[in-house]
DNA sequence: GTCTATAGTGGGATAGAC
DNA sequence: GTCTATCCCACTATAGAC
């Protein structure tokens, strides 16, 4: 009479994602191994697979809680704002740059859609949507901060560049064509 | 009396960094291996190390040769087209989804820039910066791009998504603030 | 310039005992 | 829920013979 046979998501379940979350976090996507999250939480490997199936579904895990806090720290954003493509941006770049490995993880492959939360995926990118009322124009935007957050984690700007500078011309040049079209 | 004691670039060299870059483009970075480049060539991974020091030399002999293809075909774009930053964002473009995991290979990670040639970096950058006159600019522009790559490449779009309609978005707001900053 | 042999490291995952 | 023992895999790199 249980009602959760295939996954049942108990506490030690989440203890496990929350301690994966914090290797990737702590020293990137690659140092998540079934060895090292063991040794993190104090016992050996084998023990894991008791309550993860396989490594897929633990990183699906990490990537779920992570989209989850974008969604949280962007639709605070956008309510909260005067310029609200100016916030989302600011708070979409804040999220990146303190969690730049987690950020990696989530977005610099196909997301694992068949084991996230159904309607996750739509949640985190509304508020950028709403922000600039134009799916065009919201992938633009993403594309943008997205390529700025990915250089700058890469290293690919010379080594004194203005990284503000470059935000504020691209937001401010899609904000005005946003207005241009408006009119 | 032979003039390069340390490098001696042979002919031998250039065939595996060729290869090299095959394999890279063929399967993605992380199919380069030694033992799988010697696969390829028909010989054994350990002889490899007869004409490359170790793996990391391999990959930025790789990069090198990636990044000169990238200068060149931005400098052929930039020289024949009324609209140079719509020429150029297309050249690069092109590139990147042709040679896609080349293209991650030379971007997502930080540059081995003592084991490039000199100067390299900046040409590929250079004929960007010559179309849109300004560095901050330039920047933001290459982050668009970087950004509408990354995502597709990820397929982090939504499967119907209309991007022709995003780089022409992105394109023309970068172009229009740049002319009315010019006045 | 290529080979064999090998060292050393690290990974995912399973079986079966407790 | 955790353990030990284990399998099988793959990787970079070196030594030394031919």
């Amino acid at each position: 009479m249980t009602e959760l046979v295939v996954k049942p998501v108990t506490r030690r379940r989440r203890e496990i994602v929350a301690a994966a979350r914090d290797l990737v976090e702590l020293e990137g996507a690659d140092a998540l191994t079934m060895r090292r999250l063991a040794e993190r939480l104090g016992i050996r490997a084998p023990s894991l697979y008791k309550h993860v199936p396989d490594k897929a579904a633990l990183e699906a895990a990490v990537i779920a809680t992570g989209l989850e806090d974008i969604a949280a720290v962007l639709e605070a954003a956008v309510n909260e704002a005067s310029e609200p493509l100016v916030a989302v941006a600011a708070a979409y770049r804040a999220f990146a740059l303190s969690q730049p490995h987690l950020y990696r993880l989530i977005n610099d492959r196909p997301l694992p859609r068949e084991h996230l939360p159904p309607g996750l995926e739509d949640r985190a990118a509304a508020p950028l949507l709403r922000a600039v009322q134009n799916q065009t124009r919201a992938r633009a935007v993403w594309a943008f901060a997205h390529g700025m957050i990915m250089l700058e984690l890469a290293q690919r700007f010379p080594a004194g560049a203005d990284l503000d500078a470059g935000w504020r011309e691209g937001i401010a040049a899609l904000l005005g064509h946003a207005r241009s079209a408006a009119t």
